[in-house]
DNA sequence: CATGAATGAGAATTCATTCAT
DNA sequence: GATGAATGAATTCTCATTCAT
């Protein structure tokens, strides 16, 4: 066992450079985020940053990028229980819509959204790498469960598509205008109050029985 | 009228390096953008730039906060097309959603929201102006015709603020989703959709003949 | 009149800016005074001061000039009391001695010595200005008087030029010690107390009753 | 001895920046003075002065200090000579005198005086340091010994303290006309003479057999 | 003549990156 | 493989000086 240690010691040693970068970068942005910080964050000298990710802009790359992996995990956990079932389509919905804002209401949400708007003049690519990778397939995930309560007659959905879309929209939306970027945590009662007027909204529009 | 060519060479300078700043602060950030680089594009000396503007920090907060009124501007005379009046309220509805994603969508508000984005981490203060500034008074601006419409009997909503939220993430979300934080330019046509979209959206929940 | 005003004004200015000059050369030292600040303190625009002195060059020059000329009127009219009458040597040189270390201590010539200290090296010539033509006079002027006295029998100094420095010294140094390059304020009546010593000193060394 | 090279190598640098920031703030003063020039003459990058010393000030004040702490061990060593002992004490006199003297007109305590003067606004505390530090250490090493020839009968001082700093003074004083702030250098051999007028005069007043 | 504005040259300081150990 | 030290390139800001009015 006793190399163990060791072998953790290398990957817990990349792992904690690519949480020190996600805090830093976060914290301050790509520009003024100094390497030096991230490796005193991370409790390692500077040149083991440069041994491990090669330059700063790979390591901005990788951090995002795991960063989206994360994000898009959680959100994918949270439609899956978009199941056709439930006997009470509202309520389902309402504790979808509610666990979708706190993934998009999280801290590391935010600073993600923050920071690929801050780059995107420099890094072009990791916008389209995420969208398609991570939230297009959100939102996809969501229209197909949309078109099988559509199909099941739970709901009338024309474009499932522009549905989810507009779901989506109408919980983000409202959430976005009191988080102010990320900078005010918003209260998950508030969050709930959020996606039950959201909701209602929805099954106006989109509800079966109307 | 003697010596107004110089006179205005004043404010002229003063005109140019701010909108130069907003061009480079908005191509490369706030840390990336360089003083020599704005005092070119602005076709004046670097020192000429301090002069006028104190330092870094200063200029981006004008020009910032110069952007932010102009789009304020611009929102809120969209939003005044909203009369009470109009025959036909779903094609009214539409123009208004139309003008208004065709100002959310314009190079310079992505610009601008991008920039507020970036550097609410170090400029928090600037995000609180803007928005108790612009952003609120656009959506205050709004509820006040819908609820003038609800009074009149043309919508039903009971919360017109939450109803004028609502309708802006019918606009902003779909729309969000195919800009890409901006990098794609949006056509109008289907700009013109998305409202479309929306609107039908919204009059299903909060239209009068529901 | 009426231009009297006027041309006074002129010379008011060239004075002003001279003195807000000495101020603030003697304050920050010749490279870090800036001419906005000089000019400034003068109350003038600071292209002003360039049209009346051409540059911060001619400028310093000048005010040291200056400043060392009044000096040298200020210690030479001390030196003319040293009459060769006196009833009392002792108390005329002790008279003298005082007041000759009240010249030494004012602010203003500390702040000479401090700035020839620290512009010798760029302004070599100045120096040897005012050695020549202030210092050197002084001590010439105080050996003058040595020599009568000496002629006259009251005193006994082989060599009028190196006693008058020597007598000089014995006043200056223990002066200097206290001052601390002029940054502390030594009270009159402790300069009258090295002034004693200094002339006590040199009686018994130079007397004639030794 | 394996790395004596290289860890030599990272004090010599430390050392050979400490010499070359006495260079040029000797030549130049502290504000004349460039980063890049003390660089340059250490023979190191820029980046490498400040990852030392961290800015200009604190290198600065380093330089002065460890200037400071060479006068005071060269002077100190000069007066431990002062024994005593000495048959003849004239002689003894004059040596210690002349010695004290080179040490004074070294170039080294002449650029050191010029700087502190030149910076006495700036750095007042630098002051007081090399006062207490240095300069006042060597008159009470040297009231001591005058105390101690007073108590053996070479001597008649009342205040040793005060013979102390009129010796000095009869050193130094006649020594700073002719080296004109350093500017000159003056050669041993009228040092000799000013030490040997100096001891003359002070025997004169305080000699045992007056 | 006095001025406000404009500027070019320069100076301190920082930081991503590389090397020798 | 991890590190401390060294560095070159960049960047913000300052200031003596000059013009047009």
């Amino acid at each position: 066992m006793s190399g163990t240690g060791t072998a953790r010691g290398r990957i817990d040693k990349r792992q904690a450079i690519l949480d020190a970068a996600f805090t830093v970068f976060a914290r301050e942005g790509y520009a003024q985020a100094g390497v030096d910080v991230i490796a005193a964050e991370a409790g390692v000298a500077k040149a083991t940053v440069y041994s491990h990710y090669g330059d700063k802009e790979s390591l901005f790359r990788e951090t995002v990028s795991a960063s989206a992996d994360r994000a898009l995990a959680e959100n994918l956990a949270v439609v899956e229980r978009l199941t056709g079932a439930g006997e009470d389509l509202r309520a389902t919905l309402e504790t979808v819509g509610s666990k979708l804002l706190e993934c998009y209401c999280a801290d590391r949400s935010w600073a993600l959204r923050r920071l690929l708007a801050a780059e995107t003049g420099q890094f072009p690519d990791l916008l389209d790498v995420i969208h398609t990778r991570a939230a297009d397939r959100v939102a996809e995930a969501l229209a197909d469960r949309l078109a099988r309560l559509t199909v099941s007659g739970h709901l009338r959905t024309a474009d499932p598509l522009l549905a989810a879309d507009q779901f989506f929209a109408l919980l983000s939306g409202p959430a976005d205008k009191r988080a102010r970027l990320g900078t005010r945590r918003t209260p998950d009662a508030e969050l709930r109050a959020i996606a039950e007027a959201a909701v209602d909204t929805f099954l106006k529009a989109f509800g079966a029985q109307g």
